[in-house]
DNA sequence: ATATCAAATTGGTATAGACAACTATATAAT
DNA sequence: ATTATATAGTTGTCTATACCAATTTGATAT
């Protein structure tokens, strides 16, 4: 594993050995790796190029020290973190699930003053309302009400709001989403809802409101989803 | 700047007080800082000792290195800290609201299967279950449970936990919160969980199980809550 | 059996020194 | 003027050692 007349680091040879071990499951999640000690005798090189190896794997996220314990392979999957925006579609399929969309209804409707505000659009505007029931694996999942201004997207089609908004949005409107809010709140589902989501009146239901930006700051849309309780949870990854 | 009989590691002092030069502008972006050797010489600290503090500002963000040339302030700003990442105490303040907290029980547990693989900890292992209600201007708004390896924080007390424990982490105990993943979902108020909280059963819940990491990955704690819908709704803002 | 203490083991901090690899600059040779 | 060459300064790698701090283990006493 270690070649001392090797053009690379030792640190580095040892580094991508240590790797290597956890990615072919030599090492588990959670064992102990050998000490720093044993690496140093093992392959007759300092503890303190070991440190540099293991700091580095370290800082990778692959392992965990604990003084007085030992080293331990990290049990937490290095991943990519998906910040939570993304599209419906994109979030069944990283659940596993086949997403579906049923466009209930597609009309325009002249705005609210509350719409108008949140799309910073002038009351009255006319703005697309869609309506679309979302199914996952062809099973409900999610009532969702969508408000766009037509200015913005002024060819707007039942056809295109029955796949992928999003990605309609950034591959033919050249438009990019590029930050969101989102209000999360419990609730229990009412007569009509139920009926659709095809679950009890007063069952538990998650709503969540979802205002998305453009690079400028220009609102794109407000949607006010409704999601069966028993079929979404709702994860989000955070970092500082 | 170094006090070599402070209790603190050398390599920290000298690694905050880099990093408060560059916070205060006396660093500017871009500027060469001093050489290893100077550090060295200056404070009369060993040159590995004044690159472990300069490793870990680069692995920050703060410093980038050139071989042959020197180490430079880095141009571009530390991602501000956390949207989202906020104690309980925190949020209840950003909300306008005066923040509570009644303890129901504090103890010790064996770790379950479960918690243990959670909180990286061997099963069995002690750990702390904390049992709160959070109060909101004096009236009860969550329920949590929070479980904590004994390991990591060896002297927590009922007192403590009566206050804000991530402020006891982070300025008493020199541990970071640097991640975690929050995974919601709406339910129903049980029993007893609604009689906590002085709403009906039945009633709407929403459920927040929250999983915090440290610098290392090491996991700090799991959190269950269960929030009083018609109080409290969860806000995320996401930028990409 | 249980509690206590001591030893062994582990990672954490720190030192002093050496040489390599790279960059920039000054100097000398052409 | 241009091109080598030396040299001084920088970070990168590595060694060998020492002691500290936290934890586990095992022996010992109760």
């Amino acid at each position: 594993m270690i070649n001392k007349h090797s053009p690379l680091p030792i640190y580095y040879q040892l580094e991508q050995g240590i790797k290597e071990m956890i990615e072919k499951g030599q090492l588990q999640p959670g064992e102990m790796i050998p000490s720093e000690r044993e690496w140093s005798e093992r392959y007759d090189i300092s503890r303190m190029t070991v440190r540099q190896a293991i700091n580095n794997l370290v800082n990778d996220g692959y392992l965990v020290r604990q003084r007085g314990k030992g080293t331990f392979v990290a049990t937490k999957k290095i991943e990519q973190p998906l910040k939570g925006l993304t599209s419906f579609s994109e979030d069944m399929r990283a659940r596993g699930m086949e997403p579906g969309t049923k466009v209930l209804s597609f009309s325009t409707i002249p705005a609210s003053s509350s719409l108008a505000g949140q799309l910073h659009v002038s009351e009255g505007e006319e703005v697309y309302e869609i309506r679309r029931l979302r199914l996952a694996d062809q099973l409900p999942i999610a009532l969702e009400i969508a408000y766009v201004p037509c200015s913005l997207v002024p060819h707007l089609t039942e056809e295109i709001v029955s796949g992928s908004f999003y990605e309609f949005i950034e591959q033919k409107q050249l438009l990019t989403i590029r930050s969101a809010t989102q209000i999360l709140e419990a609730s229990v589902a009412r007569k009509v809802e139920a009926d659709l989501l095809q679950i009890k009146e007063g069952a538990p239901v998650l709503l969540i409101q979802r205002n998305s930006y453009l690079e400028n700051g220009q609102p794109l849309e407000v949607v006010k989803s409704v999601y069966r309780a028993d079929r979404y949870k709702f994860m989000i990854e955070m970092e500082r």
